[in-house]
DNA sequence: AGGCCTCAATACGCATCCGTATGGTTCGCC
DNA sequence: GGCGAACCATACGGATGCGTATTGAGGCCT
């Protein structure tokens, strides 16, 4: 909350000032919209209600904002999404997790987008690198969890994390060409089965016999 | 060619005048480099060596400059991408064309990725569209030539379609976290086996018995 | 030669944004 | 009750970009 208007967050001391923790909430609002070059300061002063007077107290300049957004960012990218799917044992619904938070949870694929969309700077690859280093890894010690060598781990977990982010960009662009409701979840489904193999240490992936379609060893119930 | 400082492009009358193809041209490589932000008209008329004079000579605003860009690209990627693929008689060699295509011409890759960055203007939007779902099209009927029925076909083309634009992104953003040599090699023939099943005319995917490594029935070779 | 068309240079007004300088207001504190 | 820090408003200069107006230089046609 506090995003525009912060007219109701300290105590009710009717002096609503702002903090730099505020200008980049904002800032990372502004981004998910309209990306980076959204955020300017004038009209980010404007949105929050003060002047470009406030602004400068807070921050060095323009580029010093947009790190603490992309610090913020981080910070719930990894705490947030990751933290919460974490307590999951098998490995096999850790990946369904993230997938169907991935399609689920459009607001924060389309925050990766946006940031991801800037590249040219160096700031923003920096991050871009971090996050995406770390989703990474953590499929590929999910499909490790699940058998599959270091090797075809990388592919395989590399192979779902495109996909995915695939289905961001989709989703984001022509949303006519996602399909809704149950033809989604046959979408989805076939995702999942296709990228989840159960032959892990097997060698070769010619040999699908497992169905693997409906959760198997939920032990912990 | 003919980009910059086109010198040479008219007869040899020394006089190098530049039509609207041309703002058109260096504003689509303005886009693929920085994005849509980045086609201003005064930078442009720097790098083209001539002054704004010009350029509202030829178009009426700006608008009508990435009007003009946007039709060149949909025109570059149906005429020039699908067609050279289209001659192809083999459906399963199509798509794995699609995938090498795709990978393999990262500049048009990245285009898109520019170009669709700006998906809240809807003149963007248009063009986008258009040309995704031409290219979802086409995938659906190669799909449908396996022996898919209509939605399955539409499923594992969405899904095809969602893996290599998330290659895509991959390797713009963190091009580190992509294989290199052999490695990609392995990458690309698991991508390819993965998303052309072999069961069209089967109903359930669970009995995986064709190895479908290779090509299979390549009739006209 | 004169006139028209094409293309481009120059100059201007307007808007937006960055960053700085400076002053004003509110608060806590001695 | 004065002091200083936190916070913000106002005003300015510089930069950049859009769009318009005006002028001018060549080519082409008659």
């Amino acid at each position: 909350m506090a995003s525009i208007r912060p007219d109701f967050q300290q105590p009710a001391e009717v002096r609503q000032n702002l903090s730099a923790a505020d200008w980049a909430r904002a800032a990372l609002e502004t981004m998910a919209a309209g990306g980076m070059e959204a955020v300017a300061v004038e009209p980010l002063a404007r949105r929050l209600g003060v002047t470009k007077g406030s602004f400068y107290w807070h921050f060095a300049n323009r580029e010093a904002l947009l790190r603490a957004a992309l610090e913020l960012w981080e910070k719930r990218e990894t705490e947030d999404v990751l933290a919460r799917i974490g307590d999951e044992p098998d490995p096999y619904h850790r990946i369904v997790k993230v997938f169907r938070e991935a399609n689920a949870g459009y607001r924060s694929g389309r925050l990766y987008l946006a940031i991801a969309a800037a590249e040219d700077k160096p700031l923003v690859r920096e991050f871009v690198q971090r996050v995406s280093e770390r989703r990474m890894r953590y499929l590929v010690e999910c499909y490790r969890a699940l058998g599959f060598d270091e090797a075809r781990a990388a592919h395989w977990a590399r192979f779902a994390y495109a996909t995915f982010m695939g289905n961001l960009q989709i989703r984001r662009d022509t949303p006519e060409l996602m399909p809704t409701g149950a033809a989604f979840n046959e979408y989805l489904k076939l995702m999942i089965k296709t990228l989840i193999p159960r032959e892990g240490t097997d060698k070769s992936a010619e040999t699908g016999s497992h169905p693997h379609v409906v959760p198997m060893h939920r032990g912990g119930g």
